[in-house]
DNA sequence: GAGTTTCGCTACGCTACCGTAGCGTAGCGA
DNA sequence: TCGCTACGCTACGGTAGCGTAGCGAAACTC
């Protein structure tokens, strides 16, 4: 029924594009240079999406990291753990050198602003329960804003400062996110 | 001496690159292009740039905008000051669209990296003279990641959350800000 | 094993864009 | 007014990339 060389073909493709994305970027990823690294024909790309931008679009999509719940018993055990999770996916690849581009590309590309709505929300999914949960025991009181006030500053440092997520300034950010929330 | 008609060309070249890379980013920023919109002859521009890159980096360069000193003498009163300066520097033209831009192109461009830098460190160093005017009062005790705290949450919701920066967003911010810093 | 489907390959046509050359013209400084 | 310089224009050569067509071969299903 299915024929195995489809999902194949696909995973090749796919993976070649990311690799190409995380390389050089959107500009890089051309339909020829996926071809070339895949091993795939170009024939073969178009068999299976009608157009370039289909392709990348299915190429982001298909590395999108799962949430990491994690619930330690305190809000604050909670945000340091998203912390360290967060400084994975935006230090190392493909996710890593993925976010810049999708960033821009989604400014003008509503499809791809889609994928990108989703990573966010993927990120802020499980912050929000851990909040949640803090508001349930009393632990705060205020619990708007504050998954803009602590991913906020993990992002800036990997697209602005470029300075390293360390344990202190995580602790200095999860901090700072309790402390206006009393 | 001096020929008008050199920076008479110049500018309007730059300004018609500006126009491009807001409209359509950097992809659709071509020589073509600027040439057409700026009425300026695609050998003019070779004339004054040895290639398109450099036309580029001179458009990003030529936008960057000014530090705004602000003393209100207070901390908190400073940084709502440089938030709201912040704000429609992230969200009107042509600075709010070229920044995505600029941060994804920096990933592999060291050029343009050091203008990102530039407009990095343009923002952050009104932040670090009120910081530092704060400890000399002794208002604050630890000064430490207090531009990060500050700037992130309003970066992160032009980039990724896509939200406004509302009073009440601005207040809390810099309230998360301060708090961490007693 | 027979029939079907997917594949890789080669070869296109087309467009967009880069960067250059040569020429005549118009604006500029002195 | 005169010489110089920057200008716009047209025309290139070359490259890269998109998306398509037709074919035989290989892989898969049943």
């Amino acid at each position: 029924m299915a024929d195995p060389r489809v999902a194949r073909s696909r995973r090749a493709i796919l993976d070649a594009a990311v690799e190409l994305l995380v390389e050089h970027g959107f500009a890089g990823a051309t339909v020829e240079a996926i071809s070339a690294r895949s091993g795939a024909a170009k024939t073969t790309i178009y068999r299976q999406w009608p157009d370039k931008h289909a392709v990348l679009k299915a190429a982001v999509e298909s590395i999108v990291p799962p949430a990491a719940p994690s619930d330690t018993g305190s809000l604050r055990g909670d945000l340091v753990a998203f912390a360290h999770d967060l400084d994975g996916i935006l230090h190392t690849p493909p996710t890593s050198a993925l976010i810049p581009g999708l960033i821009d590309t989604a400014e003008r590309d509503p499809g791809l602003a889609a994928v990108l709505a989703d990573f966010t929300a993927q990120r802020r999914k499980p912050v929000y329960e851990a909040v949640a949960r803090a508001v349930g025991r009393g632990e705060i009181k205020r619990p708007e804003f504050v998954a803009d006030l602590f991913l906020g500053p993990l992002f800036y440092r990997r697209l602005l400062s470029r300075e390293p997520l360390d344990d202190a300034f995580i602790e200095r950010v999860v901090d700072a996110a309790l402390a206006s929330t009393r």
